[in-house]
DNA sequence: AACGGAGACCTTTTT
DNA sequence: GGTCTCCGTT
C-alpha cells in the first residue's frame, strides 16, 4: 500500500537482540533439513522442497528468524510470490510467528511489487505515475484496432495470437528492439514485430502498460539507471522466491539483477520450488532456472526436503510412480511415516453426467459420515470442465464454489463501471472512453465513435479531447452531437466532484447519473439482479482504500472472487489453481486422452508438454491428503460433439500396488436398459460390475468398431440431452439459453471418433487391450 | 440505432 | 454446446 519503497518511516522498533537459537520457538518441531533451510541466511541457497514438505512452513519460518534474531530489518526483506493469495498466507504467516506486525517488508507478487516500484520511476520509461494496468482485455481490444489500422485480415490473423506473441517476448524480456530478427515467430507475413513496436508506442500514448510491462519497464528501467538498482540493491539485502520452478526468463532477470552484490558480500538470496511441480512452462516459465541455480549462484547451497507430512503412503506412492515416469528431474524421494492409508481409486464411468453423479455421490456419502465439504475438492485439467460439476452440486443442493473462475473484476458491469472511474482519474485512457461511450446507449453509435477515432487521430490526442472538440463542430448530427456533450458534462461535474466526496459515494452517484445503473435495472435478463449486486459490493470494497487510484491499481492486480459466506463449500477449480493447497479428499475427473493429458499438449508440445501434464497430474495427486478419485469417461461431448474417449496413459503410469478400482456399484446403473441392445457389447463388457472373466475380450471392441453404430453413442446422448432439459441455468450467461432449451434428439456419433477412423481405431484397440484392461482388471476390492 | 438470427470460431492452463 | 461477430430486418 505504501507508495515509497524507500519510506522506512513505519518499520517499527529496531528488533531485539538475538536469543540464543536453541531456544527460539519458531524453530521447535522443524526436521533437519528444514532446520538447515531456515538457519543458513548467508549465501544463496536452494531449496528443493517436495509437495507436502512444508515448504511454505520453511519459507516464513526463515524470515521470521532472521527477522527476530534480528538478521534483517523486515525493511530488508524481500519475498516474492506467484499468487496474491501466496503473498497473503505468508504475511500473515510471518507475522503470527513474530507476533507483530512485520511493516515495510516488500511481500508480494512479482507483479504487484513491480507495479509499486514502477510508479515511482514511470517517467524514465515515457510514463506517468498514474498509469493504467491493462488486462488481457483491453490488450486485445487495442491490438485489434492496430491489427485493423495496418491492414491485416483479423481473420487470418487474429489478436489473440498476437498478445501471445507479445506475452511470450515479455516474458523472455524481449523489448521490441531486442527480438532477435531471425524470431522464429510469424505473425501477418513478418510483421508480428512492428505491430508490437506500434502496441508498445500506444501503450505510451495512453499512459498505460500490461501486465508483462510491469516486470519488463523495471528491467529496463535497473538495466539503464544503475544508481537505481543499486539503492534496491542496497535495500532489499534478503530476497526470498517462492516458486522457483515457475519463474520465467524476465522473472530470472528481475531477480538477478536485485541478488546482484560487491564481489566481497554474500547474494542472500533463497529460492523454493520443486521441479517436478514445474506446470506453467506454456506461460513461459523456464525449468531450467531452478535446474541451472548452482551455477547462476556460486557457492549455492542446496537443500532437499523429503519428508511429506501431507499424504498417506499409498498417495504418495501412487504420485511417486507416477512422476517417476518422467525424464530430466533433479530427483527426490518423498517419504512419509504416516500410514499408509487408503489405495487410491480409479473409477471409470461411461460419460460425464455420470461422472458429476459419482463425484456428487460421493461428497454426499462422506459429508454423512461427518467429512467437511471443505475438505473435498474437485480438480479438473480445463476451466470448462467445471459446469458439469457446477450443474450436479447445484442439482444435489451442496454448496460450492469455482476458486479462480472468471474473476471479480472482469465481469462486464465491473469493468463498465471501472471504465467510468479509470476515465475520470485519467482522461486520456481511450480503451476505458471508447468502453462507456455508449453504455448505456445514449445515441453514440459507430458513427459518432468513427468520427472521435478519426479526429484523435489525425491530431493525435486523447479520443477525450476530439470528443470536446467535436461538441464545438458540425461534424455529428444535432442529436449525437447534444448527447456527446452532456456526457463530457458529466465527466466535469464529477471531477467536481472529487475533491468533496469521498469515492464510494462518488462512485455510486456516477453509476447513478450516467444512466448505467438504471440500464440493468430495465434489463430483464435473470442476471441483471446480479449484476446489480456486483457493482453494490464493488463499491462497498471500495471502501477499504483511502484512495480511488489506490483501488484501482488494487482491483486490476488484485481483485478476485470475495467470499462472502462461511459456509462450507466444496471447492472446484483447475489444477493449476490448486497448486499449494490440500484437502483431505480430491477428486480428479477427466483423466482421459485428449482431455488430460490435454490433446493440445499432445499435438504440440512433444515430449516436453506431455511431461508437463504428468508433472500436472502429480500435482493433482499430492493435494489429497487421505482420499484421491480418478475418474474417467468412456464417452464426452467435446464442442458439443460426442467422442469415445481412451483412459489416460497417467492412470497406466500408476503402480498398481497403491491403485483400487471402485467398487463398480452403480456403474453406467440407470443406463443400462437403454444400451443392453446392440452392437455394444464390447463396452459393456467392461463395467467392472460384469464378470471380470469377459472383460478381457478384445475382439468385442473390434464388433463395436465395425459396427459403425449409431445405436450405442445414440444411447449415450440422450441421458445428456435430457440432462440439458432439467439443469438449472449455470450461474454465468444462463440468459438466452434457459429461455430457449428445448429438448434435442440424441445426437449421432462423429464419424471420425476414434471407433472409425483407421489408425485411431488400431490405436485405441490397441489401448484397450493393454492400458484400459490393465487398469480395469485389478482385482474388484468390496463389492 | 436496436434487435435478433445465422454462422464461425472454440478450449488449456494465468499474473 | 457456448460465445462472439456479422448482417439483415424493424
Amino acid at each position: 500500500m505504501n507508495s515509497d519503497p524507500f519510506d522506512f518511516s513505519d518499520v517499527g522498533p529496531a528488533p531485539k537482540a538475538t536469543p540464543p537459537a536453541q531456544q527460539a520457538p519458531w524453530l521447535s518441531g522443524l526436521n533437519p533439513a528444514q532446520r538447515e533451510a531456515v538457519e543458513r541466511l548467508d549465501g544463496p541457497v536452494l531449496v528443493l522442497a517436495g509437495a507436502g514438505t512444508g515448504k511454505t512452513r520453511v519459507l516464513t519460518t526463515r524470515i521470521a528468524h532472521m527477522i527476530a534474531t534480528g538478521k534483517a530489518h523486515p525493511g530488508e526483506v524481500l519475498a516474492v510470490t506467484f499468487t496474491n493469495k501466496a503473498a497473503r498466507e505468508m504475511r500473515e504467516r510471518v507475522e503470527r510467528l513474530l507476533g507483530r506486525p512485520a511493516a515495510g517488508m516488500a511481500l508480494g507478487t512479482f507483479h504487484s511489487i513491480s507495479a509499486r516500484w514502477l510508479r515511482e520511476h514511470a517517467e524514465l520509461v515515457g510514463l506517468k505515475s498514474s498509469f493504467t494496468i491493462l488486462d488481457t482485455d483491453d490488450q486485445i481490444r487495442l491490438l485489434k484496432q492496430l491489427i485493423k489500422a495496418a491492414d491485416i485480415d483479423e481473420k487470418r490473423w487474429p489478436a489473440r495470437m498476437l498478445a501471445g506473441l507479445i506475452d511470450r517476448w515479455k516474458n523472455k524480456a524481449l523489448t521490441p528492439d531486442r527480438v532477435p530478427q531471425g524470431e522464429g515467430f510469424n505473425f501477418a507475413d513478418g510483421r508480428g514485430l512492428e505491430l508490437y513496436a506500434q502496441y508498445q508506442a500506444r501503450l505510451k500514448v495512453l499512459n498505460a502498460c500490461d501486465f508483462g510491462d510491469l516486470l519488463l519497464h523495471m528491467i529496463t528501467i535497473f538495466q539503464h539507471h544503475g544508481d537505481i538498482l543499486t539503492r534496491y540493491q542496497n535495500r532489499y539485502r534478503r530476497l526470498l522466491v517462492d516458486e522457483y520452478q515457475d519463474t520465467n526468463v524476465a522473472q530470472y532477470l528481475w531477480l538477478r539483477l536485485l541478488a546482484q552484490r560487491p564481489d566481497d558480500q554474500p547474494r542472500n538470496i533463497c529460492c523454493v520450488g520443486d521441479d517436478d511441480q514445474s506446470i506453467y512452462g506454456w506461460r513461459g516459465a523456464e525449468v531450467g532456472n531452478i535446474l541451472r541455480f548452482e551455477s547462476d549462484f556460486p557457492g549455492a547451497h542446496i537443500v532437499r526436503l523429503e519428508q511429506n507430512y501431507r499424504s498417506t503412503g499409498h498417495i504418495l506412492g501412487a504420485a511417486s510412480s507416477l512422476i517417476a515416469a518422467n525424464s530430466g528431474r533433479l530427483g527426490k524421494t518423498l517419504w512419509t511415516d504416516a500410514g499408509s492409508g487408503d489405495k487410491i481409486t480409479i473409477c471409470g464411468v461411461w460419460d460425464a453426467l455420470e461422472e458429476a453423479r459419482t463425484v456428487g455421490d460421493r461428497v454426499e456419502a462422506l459429508q454423512r459420515s461427518g467429512h467437511s465439504l471443505a475438505e473435498m475438492a474437485v480438480l479438473v485439467r480445463a476451466g470448462f470442465q467445471t459446469r458439469e460439476f457446477e450443474e450436479r452440486m447445484i442439482t444435489l443442493g451442496i454448496p460450492y464454489r469455482v476458486v479462480g473462475g472468471p474473476r471479480f473484476y472482469e465481469r462486464a458491469e465491473i469493468r463498465d463501471a471501472l471504465a467510468y472511474l479509470r476515465v475520470l482519474v485519467q482522461p486520456d485512457d481511450d480503451l476505458a472512453f471508447e468502453r462507456i461511450l455508449n453504455v448505456p446507449k445514449r445515441g453514440l453509435g459507430p458513427a459518432a465513435m468513427q468520427a472521435i477515432n478519426r479526429l484523435a487521430r489525425l491530431e493525435d490526442i486523447p479520443m477525450s479531447r476530439a470528443a470536446a472538440m467535436l461538441t464545438d463542430s458540425e461534424e455529428l448530427r444535432p442529436q449525437a452531437r447534444r448527447s456527446l456533450a452532456l456526457f463530457l458534462e458529466d465527466f466535469r461535474r464529477w471531477r467536481e466532484d472529487l475533491d468533496h466526496l469521498d469515492h464510494p459515494t462518488l462512485t455510486e452517484q456516477i453509476l447513478e447519473d450516467s444512466g448505467y445503473i438504471e440500464m440493468w435495472q430495465k434489463d430483464k435478463s435473470p442476471d441483471a439482479e446480479g449484476r446489480l449486486d456486483n457493482l453494490r459490493e464493488m463499491v462497498s470494497a471500495m471502501r477499504d482504500f483511502d484512495t480511488l487510484p489506490g483501488f484501482l491499481e488494487h482491483i486490476s492486480l488484485v481483485m478476485e472472487n470475495q467470499e462472502a459466506s462461511g459456509v462450507e463449500k466444496l471447492s472446484i477449480m483447475t489444477l493449476h489453481a490448486a497448486k499449494g493447497l490440500e484437502f483431505d479428499t480430491v477428486f480428479l475427473p477427466g483423466w482421459e486422452e485428449g482431455v488430460f493429458p490435454n490433446q493440445r499438449a499432445i499435438d504440440e508440445g512433444g515430449l516436453e508438454s506431455l511431461e508437463e501434464e504428468r508433472r500436472l497430474a502429480y500435482v493433482g495427486l499430492t493435494r489429497a491428503k487421505k482420499r484421491a478419485i480418478i475418474l474417467f469417461a468412456a464417452n464426452r461431448q467435446i464442442f458439443g460433439q460426442w467422442q469415445s474417449s481412451l483412459p489416460s496413459r497417467f492412470i497406466e503410469d500408476l503402480d498398481a500396488k497403491h491403485v483400487d478400482t471402485l467398487n463398480a456399484q452403480g456403474l453406467y446403473s440407470g443406463q443400462e436398459g437403454s444400451m443392453a441392445s446392440g452392437a455394444w457389447g464390447g463396452f459393456q463388457a467392461m463395467t467392472p460390475n460384469r464378470p471380470v472373466g469377459r472383460v478381457g475380450h478384445a475382439p468385442a471392441i473390434v464388433m463395436r468398431a465395425e459396427g459403425t453404430a449409431h445405436n450405442p453413442i445414440g444411447a449415450v446422448a440422450a441421458p445428456s440431452a435430457s440432462a440439458n432439459q432439467g439443469a438449472t441455468s449455470p450461474s454465468k450467461a444462463g440468459w438466452s439459453a434457459a429461455a430457449c432449451r428445448k429438448p434435442k434428439p440424441p445426437a449421432l456419433p462423429k464419424e471420425t471418433g476414434c471407433f472409425t477412423t483407421n489408425s485411431a481405431m488400431a490405436r485405441s484397440c490397441q489401448w484397450m487391450a493393454t492400458s484400459w484392461w490393465s487398469c480395469l482388471n485389478i482385482p474388484e476390492k468390496n463389492a
